[in-house]
DNA sequence: CTTCAGGTTAGACAGAGTCCAAACGTTGGT
DNA sequence: ACCAACGTTTGGACTCTGTCTAACCTGAAG
């Protein structure tokens, strides 16, 4: 299957993609959703900015936000706030929760499929649901 | 119980609190929990630094974060991290999760007695669980 | 060609939080 | 009463993430 896999993320499907989720493929906002989806990691809006500009200063960082916020708004990633001082962007957008190492920062994706939760309350009046987020915040174990 | 209650925190009873957890009970640090723990909100770093001058100036921007991070350490009190441009500290240190409401930005607790998670995996080797938070994105419904 | 809308940009800006060296205030010892 | 020493507080400078703005490109349509 690795062979299936190999060409997935091309620019060309990429820009299919934001073409399906209704965005103007331009050269910027592809080369961005490559940095995010090739290496399916969470990544901070700074670290995109360098994996972007790696070869050559191509993209602002005005850019960048303005393009992860877009891409926000059209659920092609989500962000993941576990961390006070910087948000990351994730590229699955399956229904997961995260692992989240407080002494490496490593954030891991947990399935939710297996996952169920009993006991919430009910929501107050007038209120819907968005989403239900489950951290398990760990540490590497000392010895 | 309101009557068992309404002496609760007190600047005598809170210094005691404060001594409890190893903290030398100073005035702003007093002042600083008075702030917290006498509303039972969650509260932001500017917010509570904005309740400690209220009446006038005597504490400053430094010295409410300074005690928030010693309160922290003790576990006097927790963070809740929602909101991804600040951080809210939580005085209710029991066994709790929370609902965010995205539009109002308000924080109400959902008490974990009656939850259960199941389906987690198994930590990664040498890992410990720190905690588990589960937050509850609502939104206000239109109409 | 020109127009125009959408996209990109640099740099200024705003807000949260940290850092630092100086000043302050208690405490204990003499 | 004085001094030394320690812990605490402080203003202000600083860093970092993220937003805003006004100018600037670019490419499609007339």
């Amino acid at each position: 299957m690795n062979l299936m896999l190999e060409n997935k993320y091309t620019r060309d499907n990429l820009a299919d993609v934001l073409r399906g989720h209704g965005i103007n493929p331009t050269h910027q906002r592809i080369e961005i959703a490559h940095a995010i989806f090739s290496r399916g990691e969470h990544l901070s809006a700074d670290q995109i900015l360098a994996l972007v500009n790696d070869r050559a200063a191509e993209t602002s960082k005005a850019t960048v936000y303005n393009t992860l916020n877009l891409f926000l708004k059209t659920r092609l990633i989500r962000e993941v706030i576990v961390d006070p001082s910087k948000v990351f962007y994730d590229p699955n957008t399956e229904a997961h929760h995260h692992f989240y190492n407080l002494d490496t920062g490593a954030l891991t994706d947990i399935d939710a499929r297996d996952i169920r939760v009993t006991g919430l309350p009910a929501l107050p009046r007038g209120m819907a649901t968005e989403g239900v987020d489950i951290i398990v915040r760990v540490r590497t174990r000392a010895a």
